[in-house]
RNA sequence: GGUCCAUUCGUCUAGUGGUUAGGACGUCAGGUUUUCAUCCUGGUAACAGGGGUUCGAUUCCCCUAUGGACUACCA
């Protein structure tokens, strides 16, 4: 392990919008290693491309972090400044000017004067001869650069304010030996790649991979784990950890499986929004032109749910469990236990998750989280009151959104009946049964007596009907459906005389 | 096109040189329930194809196919 022994990584996302699902697991598993590991998790902003820059975006990650309880150690968002500050790439330009300045100096990077058309009508005239065009050694020495022109007129054009870059000189024909902690041992050859710009003309700022490489080493970073995007530029990593003098230090690498979208081809982007049904962003987000993603938070999952479906997503523990609080990610997590295959995301198992999570949770919690619904819907009571309610319907709801339709019988009476339970079990014989009913239930003081329910069934059996009939004539008049949770408990919910006047209507009007 | 990465039920996945290839979601059936849902039980369903290596390959190797990523002065 390159410096020392503790472990640090970092989840380095660019603000140029909300974060995606992918983006999040890639930080859950950077925190979950961190946490495992008794180290430090670290927050970076890699703002170096001010064209794509979208304001919101830094405050949106670092909600969307905390809300799944993934708590930044260091960096933007933590709570006291690192001793690595600033963690905002974009308040640490002068840093990385003067390490592109010592890979020219030292032979590994050279000043390109090449103007951003003429590289392009290059790379047009080659693709319209069916070939690709290249910043590499077979041309750079016919290209406009320190390479190619006298010390003297590199001077002079670069006092004279011409427009630079610092391209990286990458070697020829060298084999590039790489080892990945999930993928294990690579090969490239260097002839495969091309100069990459490491410092920008545009905006004065560097590339991602020089910012990267230089931020990782000051920052001391042990494990860089991130999307399998970056794997094609892992050896240009390797190359300038080497070409800085840093290889002895260099952090271990872990690419991510990326995440595919459910059906279709290909991964999942935050372009998808929600053509696909269902979202792709942990928080609702509102774009700056307006245009609204939904979130998972919004929709109604709950965080620890969102965590344990992403988490499996790639990842498993070796074992058949597959509920996990976060304390118990952190002690399973391991990163020879995460697939190389990219994952296609399901919404029908985080929607399961949701509704087990739910279950979970006691009627007093739910109550808590019901009572904003209830107020919405111009409904009013006390909490326990909502318990009691939630109770009765839990079992039945994914979200807590979903509970509202689940008991709005609980607070009006049905001002419609569903036609085909009335057509199933509403006729006039069964008119006479509820009738009966009714006049069983008048005779019970108080629904809420020990007792009353039993009173009803010891009617009913009495009595001769059918207990099932009984029970679904009761429910279609009170409820307005034949399905339900116990109606009994229903009636003692909305009292007695509640109960009564709805048989009352039910035997009236229909 | 080039480079790299990947490939077990529809999906997420476990697994081994000899297994009835296991689990979960979904789906189907049955049970529980006054109904619906929950829950329980059971069923369905997979080693991409072709060559090797081997007594034996899903497992190791090669090829093909398919999928994916990258191929910007974006990250």
């Amino acid at each position: 392990m390159p410096h020392n022994q503790r472990v640090r990584v970092r989840f380095a996302p660019s603000p140029t919008g909300p974060l995606h699902i992918g983006g999040v697991r890639t930080a859950l598993y950077n925190y979950l290693f961190a946490r495992k590991h008794g180290g430090d998790f670290l927050l970076r902003i890699e703002d170096t491309d001010s064209q794509r820059y979208v304001p919101g975006s830094e405050e949106y990650i670092i909600e969307s972090l905390k809300w799944c309880g993934i708590n930044v150690d260091e960096g933007v968002g933590a709570d006291a400044d690192g001793p690595y500050a600033p963690y905002r790439q974009s308040e640490r330009k002068d840093i990385y000017l003067r390490y592109a300045m010592q890979l020219v100096d030292s032979g590994n990077a050279y000043f390109a004067f090449d103007t951003a058309e003429d590289l392009n009508t290059l790379r047009k005239e080659k693709e319209s001869g069916g070939e690709t065009f290249s910043y590499d050694a077979s041309v750079r020495n016919s290209l406009v650069n320190s390479l190619s022109l006298p010390a003297s007129e590199v001077d002079e054009r670069i006092k004279g304010g011409d427009n630079w870059v610092i391209r990286f000189k990458m070697p020829e024909n060298e084999e590039v030996m790489m080892t990945d902690l999930i993928r294990g041992d690579m090969t490239v050859n260097t002839s495969t790649l091309d100069d990459k710009v490491l410092f920008k003309s545009a905006d004065g700022l560097p590339t991602y991979h020089l910012a990267n490489i230089v931020d990782d080493h000051l920052m001391e970073i042990s494990h860089v784990i991130r999307g399998e995007e970056w794997l094609p530029s892992l050896p240009l990593h390797y190359l300038l950890y080497k070409a800085l003098g840093w290889e002895g230090s260099r952090p271990e690498f872990a690419h991510l499986p990326l995440l595919l979208k459910p059906q279709g081809q290909g991964k999942l982007s935050k372009r998808d929004g929600d053509k696909l049904g269902f979202p792709v962003f942990p928080l609702l987000w509102k774009a700056p032109d307006g245009d609204i993603s939904s979130g998972y938070r919004e929709a109604g999952y709950f965080p620890e749910a969102f965590v344990n479906m992403l988490a499996l997503l790639g990842w498993n523990p070796g074992t058949e469990q597959e509920i996990f609080t976060m304390e118990e990610l952190v002690e399973a997590f391991s990163l020879d236990r995460v697939g190389k295959a990219g994952a296609r995301f399901n919404p029908d198992k985080a929607r399961w998750f949701n509704a087990h999570y739910l279950h979970e949770k006691s009627d007093e919690e739910l109550a808590e989280l019901f009572l904003p619904v209830l107020k919405d819907n111009g409904v009013d009571i006390p909490v326990d009151s909502a318990a009691k309610a939630v109770g009765l319907i839990k079992e039945r709801a994914t979200f807590v959104g979903d509970m509202w339709e689940l008991t709005r019988f609980m607070f009006f009476a049905p001002e419609e009946y569903d036609e085909k339970a009335l057509k199933k079990s509403w006729n006039e014989g069964e008119k006479v049964r509820l009738e009966a009913l009714a006049g069983t239930l008048r005779e019970i003081e108080s629904f809420d007596d020990a007792g009353a329910e039993e009173r009803v069934r010891q009617w009913i059996a009495a009595s001769g009907n059918p207990i099932g009939k009984v029970m679904n004539v009761w429910r279609i008049a009170v409820l307005g459906t034949n399905q339900g949770p116990n109606i009994f408990a229903i009636s003692a919910f909305i009292g007695k005389d509640e109960t009564l006047k709805r048989i009352d209507r039910a035997l009236l009007t229909l």
